[in-house]
DNA sequence: AGACCTTCCGAAAACGTTTTCGTGTTGAAA
DNA sequence: TTTCAACACGAAAACGTTTTCGGAAGGTCT
């Protein structure tokens, strides 16, 4: 067992000082190039390689950028932290990822660990506690120190910072026009409660559409989930009691579960029932019937964050408060679960 | 923007020294009472927390563990990670996650980033290229360096060091096992390429329980992939050229591509082939027909070995080098792909 | 009055770097 | 011989902590 050496170390067995070895393996023109050599042998030799931490001490920058999701075992979050990844490590930076577990307390605890001195900046994505207490001041007090934040998918106003998001609106208006175009007229629609911010905006988007394509809007075929793990009885009475075309789902969970729901049923996909979901994700992609999605690029939202913070954290003006908000454009992908014209 | 404070800058308004900061901040005896009051009083109005980095250096800890893996979008290694997170919390560490794409040499880089002091231990699992070139100096290194390292799912016994594993070899027995209780002989399998060393104990385990009911092993029953983007073509041949009862798949994806090929063709599941995947991820329980599968619970993976590196870590014995293997246990989760007797 | 013990606090080292500045030696120019 | 530049190197500070040790001040006891 050979322990880490260290400059000190070097020093010591050729004789030399600190300095000087320091000094040698930057290739300083300072050193004669005789001790340079010596050095920098001795060094390859024994594998010196410089202490991250000494670094980040002297450099007060960590080159770390910290994640902060609601959880990990989900496709979406997953693929942004990968997007993360690859842009960071692209430009030399590690990634210390954490979990809120969609509490607020655990969301605060990790950005105050994270804050004082762990990392460079912030990538985070709102655990829903948060979202509905409304309570941000851990995130505006870490700003105020002049840490940078990204907030990605699950922002709010009330923070002024970079955002990465998409145009849940938008997205939403342009799924249900598809099947609105499709000749569908009952759609029901299946999302989150309203807290959640992209929740709420994928359901306005639902109410547009139908309003400016004249559909009456019936409350009957809206159904709002409090509970994600036990939708499926909610789902089925709705498919069972109401005369449905088509249905749109604000996420692939909801979106599957209707499916199976309707195909124990009895109905038939597409032919009875057209189903589109929100988020292009392993389930959309090998269900049976495969799911008709608006896919939401996690890799590029991710990129995108990384980097945002990258480029803030390497300007020249340390406080720049021109903050900007990218939008990551979707687009629907068409499977199984929808007829074609 | 108030920057953080620091040690030094709260005795200079003190006007004390940074040592009778520190002690006080610690409700040192040697301090007096006044002084503590006072100092503290000043730390929480400042918000004053210690520097991490600082801490770092100085106790030559980091409260970090570093995590390698192939890749996180992907069911299994994502709850692996949850599970890490989960005990990696409790005993106030942070976790920093690392992917390795698959790559040889990713790996050896990000291995190297993170030795150089910024973790305090590994949690891996190797690469597929790592596993086929059989090259594991660099973890060597790293342990010779005195640096914990436990490996999971994807091991090798060149390497000494804690291990985390499910036994591969008995679950795929046990699997292929329910599917000849259930009356099928003709079971086919799909499996990866060789040098992937949970595949090859699965095939292992599939062979060994055709051979125990002496059932004549066909390999033309046998498919290897080595593509996994393009393993559809492959995956149809084979069950529209062979006479098959039911599949045994050493993954998810395996399993559902099966499936849904076999419905293409107009085959029903299970009545005309059964299946049997391995590794119970999302996909498997939102297929339709949701899909039997090996479960590998990878939270409790994580978990225990997050557990084995925290201990590691904070034994008094420095160099043990009692190195254990602990076995998670796996069971069948039966689901509708599989008929009931 | 001297010896000794508390109480309270500060100086300094240590962790591993980088970098600025100072200094001793050498050689050449004046 | 003196003067000065060039060269090669080392000392020390700095980043923010913790901790050991030493010491000043004051009190108590003989």
């Amino acid at each position: 067992m050979k322990r880490k050496v260290t400059l000190k170390q070097i020093a010591k067995e050729l004789d030399v000082s600190i300095s000087t070895v320091s000094k040698s393996l930057k290739d300083s023109a300072e050193i004669s190039e005789d001790t340079r050599q010596k050095v920098q042998a001795f060094a390859k030799l024994y594998n010196y390689k410089p202490n991250n931490i000494a670094l980040s001490l002297k450099n007060k920058k960590t080159k770390t950028i910290g994640i902060i999701i609601p959880e990990i075992v989900h496709h979406f979050f997953a693929t942004v932290i990968s997007g993360v990844e690859n842009v960071a490590n692209e430009h030399g930076y590690n990634v210390i990822v954490c979990l809120s577990d969609e509490s607020f307390d655990k969301e605060v605890i990790n950005m105050e660990m994270l804050a004082n001195g762990s990392i460079d900046g912030f990538i985070m994505s709102l655990s829903k506690e948060t979202q509905q207490k409304r309570d941000f001041h851990h995130i505006s007090e870490v700003i105020n120190q002049g840490m940078p934040v990204v907030m990605f998918d699950r922002v709010t106003n009330d923070i002024l910072c970079d955002k990465v998001i998409i145009d849940d609106n938008l997205s939403a208006i342009q799924a249900v026009q598809t099947l609105i175009d499709k000749g569908l007229k009952k759609i029901a629609l299946i999302t989150t409660v309203d807290y959640v911010s992209v929740g709420k905006l994928r359901t306005e988007g639902y109410l547009k559409a139908l309003k400016s394509n004249d559909i009456k809007i019936d409350e009957n075929l809206i159904l709002k989930i409090e509970d994600i793990e036990h939708c499926d009885e909610a789902i089925e009475d709705l498919i069972k009691n109401q005369q449905i075309d088509a249905i749109f789902a604000v996420n692939e969970l909801f979106a599957v579960t209707a499916i199976k729901s309707a195909l124990k049923i009895g109905l038939k996909i597409p032919e009875d029932i057209a189903v589109i979901g929100f988020t292009d994700g392993i389930i959309s992609k090998y269900s049976s019937p495969s799911i008709t999605t608006v896919s939401q690029n996690g890799i590029k939202m991710g990129g995108k964050a990384a980097k945002m913070l990258i480029e803030r954290l390497e300007s020249e003006d340390e406080d720049d408060e021109h903050y900007r908000t990218e939008v990551i454009e979707t687009h629907l992908v068409e499977r199984e679960s929808t007829p074609t014209l």
